[in-house]
DNA sequence: GTTAGCACTCCAAAGAGTTGAGTGCTAACA
DNA sequence: TGTTAGCACTCAACTCTTTGGAGTGCTAAC
């Protein structure tokens, strides 16, 4: 059998076969494209050439008599080689993105959902990660006779609130001083780099109050985690059953449950991050998502930065036969737009 | 016509039709119920009952040679006067709650999921209005050379962060002198009590720093409105596709839809609030409940209290025929779970 | 008051026929 | 040799019809 060799009418109709099935959501037909492209191509021609397309394996028919779909590696190669800038509507992003810049939140639940009414798609947004985050203050004050109410904060002014119970009577002197003592050996360190000789340190420094150093480390601690685990925000959910083929009941479903657990959706923020790409846009198609429940969608997700060390991932996730370009380029604005936002803050 | 009563027997058979329903999710039928029920009697009789029953508008008929099923007003009645208590499995419930008492929000996830998981249907819960809650203590701190941190408690120990900017340079001495005076003046009092004249006085003794005073009264209205906004949290949203009657895509979309904006749940929290019922738990049938997307399901709230003039609410969403004892129970165990924590906590 | 029997209704599932979009193949053409 | 017209074939989707069964209302008998 001759090798076959992808050349450029071919590439040009699968190209066609791609952004036509991209808008219809409709298996393409030989006579669809005959007329759609420019090639001035008959229809038998074009079924040739469909033919070989598919022995190549960019493209499936799903039944005898139906017209071709993409396949997976089809729309991989649409999007590794095919995709181009388009300047699209999503200047708005940027206007909405500003006037929200208060809580963090609050600001990345504004995100998911701009991404999502924008792309008509469903998105997420996972919190920025302070792995690497320092330590910027610590406070501690009495809020109740048997209560301690200890804050965090981070580089990035991310904020964490702890009560503790205390046993002991505090006065205020001894308080001040235990807030003096954290503060200068914790500060400007990053999570990582508190190790147990500093923290026994600590607890000899403050004495009979030594119980207190251990909650507050534990706080720090828990306080970091609860971030890890679950904080990711998730919009546009229900635009899935605007695309039929991940609308039946079974795939809803699971889909949908993904959503509200948001513990899977970790594990694509791990891999996005994990993974050092140029760009810093990775496209899941199909089954190559690390999240099975996915397996008929593509995934189209980012990594943004907010400052040194905090980096958090955002997504798209849509019918296999998203529109790629559109998607990107959301995901680039936005991306682009929480770094701004970042540099202006500081 | 002779006016019909509502008598023994048509009550059993009524309870037995619904009872039926809600296993089975299909249209009971006469010959169903005769031999269902200990009652003895014909199919035949039983027509003769069920055609009085429907007369009455207990029960309907979809289509001429269907089973029948449950009215909304049918339903009224069995949720009114058939209910009984029983003893379940919920008491796993109570040991669960006890294990994450830490943070609010965690244990308020916890509750929806649990309540989610028991019931099979979906949930939502409401985070504690603090509308009438007292403040309980607030600091300023100096966390950036133009950022200051405030963070303010309130009873029960909700706590909200806020950074604020400031233009002038504050000494530690000023910043403790008006840590003081925002204490001394506005410890205790409820959020609703703080007035336009006492914030000029607070003002006036801050002098030069009466621009920090606006910021810290600010904070504290906004972080009480952002709770009011949109602290509801849902699990088991995809538990709507375990009932056929609301699993089809358009009214999946709408259910799926709401939970998720949860803007429009707020309604419902409002709506079960302001009604001073003494079991506190409400249930709306059909087109009883204020959510338009939800006239094809039931919805049980109940209002839940932490302590005084922390009240939020809990619900539980579900097909029409859902299990209102089962239901019940849990939002029973549910709140008085919440209540119990409160009391070990303080 | 209760029940058996019967004619009637209507949905749902199964089957039969039709349509139309699409294909592969072959033979003719430039 | 690449392109095209033509034709027989396939198959999902739709419509129409049939059939079976579950259920009803009514009547007459117990």
């Amino acid at each position: 059998m001759m090798e076959m060799q992808l050349d450029e009418r071919k590439t040009k109709i699968l190209q066609a076969i791609i952004r036509n099935y991209l808008e219809t959501g409709e298996p393409v037909g030989s006579r669809t494209i005959s007329k759609y492209t420019d090639l001035n191509l008959s229809s038998a021609t074009i079924r040739n050439e469909m033919a070989d397309l598919e022995e190549m394996g960019y493209i499936i028919q799903p039944h005898t008599s139906a017209g071709r779909i993409p396949s997976d590696k089809g729309y991989r190669l649409y999007v590794d080689t095919m995709m181009e800038q388009k300047d699209k509507e999503l200047q708005e992003m940027k206007e909405m993105m500003l006037e929200k810049e208060d809580k963090m939140d609050t600001l990345l639940k504004q995100v998911a959902k701009l991404l999502a009414v924008n792309t008509n798609y469903a998105s997420m947004i996972s919190a920025p990660a302070v792995h690497k985050n320092k330590l910027k203050f610590i406070q501690l004050s009495r809020v109740d006779v048997n209560q301690m109410l200890a804050v965090i904060v981070m580089e990035g002014n991310v904020i964490r609130n702890n009560i503790l119970p205390v046993s002991e009577e505090l006065s205020d002197e001894n308080i001040l001083k235990l807030n003096i003592l954290l503060n200068t050996h914790l500060n400007g360190l990053a999570i990582e780099e508190i190790n147990l000789a500093m923290i026994q340190n600590l607890k000899q420094q403050a004495g009979i109050h030594s119980e207190i150093i251990s909650n507050v480390v534990d706080a720090i601690a828990e306080g970091i985690k609860a971030d890890e685990d679950l904080e990711i925000y998730t919009s546009g959910t229900n635009n899935i059953f605007k695309y039929p083929e991940l609308a039946d009941q079974q795939r809803a479903s699971e889909i949908i449950n993904t959503f509200e657990e948001k513990q899977m959706l970790t594990e694509l923020v791990q891999d996005t991050l994990s993974d050092e790409n140029s760009t810093g846009i990775q496209v899941y198609i199909g089954d190559e998502t690390p999240i099975s429940s996915m397996k008929d969608c593509s995934v189209v997700t980012a990594t943004y930065e907010l400052g040194e060390g905090m980096r958090g991932t955002v997504g798209i996730i849509g019918p296999k036969r998203m529109d790629y370009d559109k998607v990107v380029d959301a995901l680039k604005t936005i991306t682009h737009q929480l770094d701004e936002l970042y540099k202006k803050k500081t």
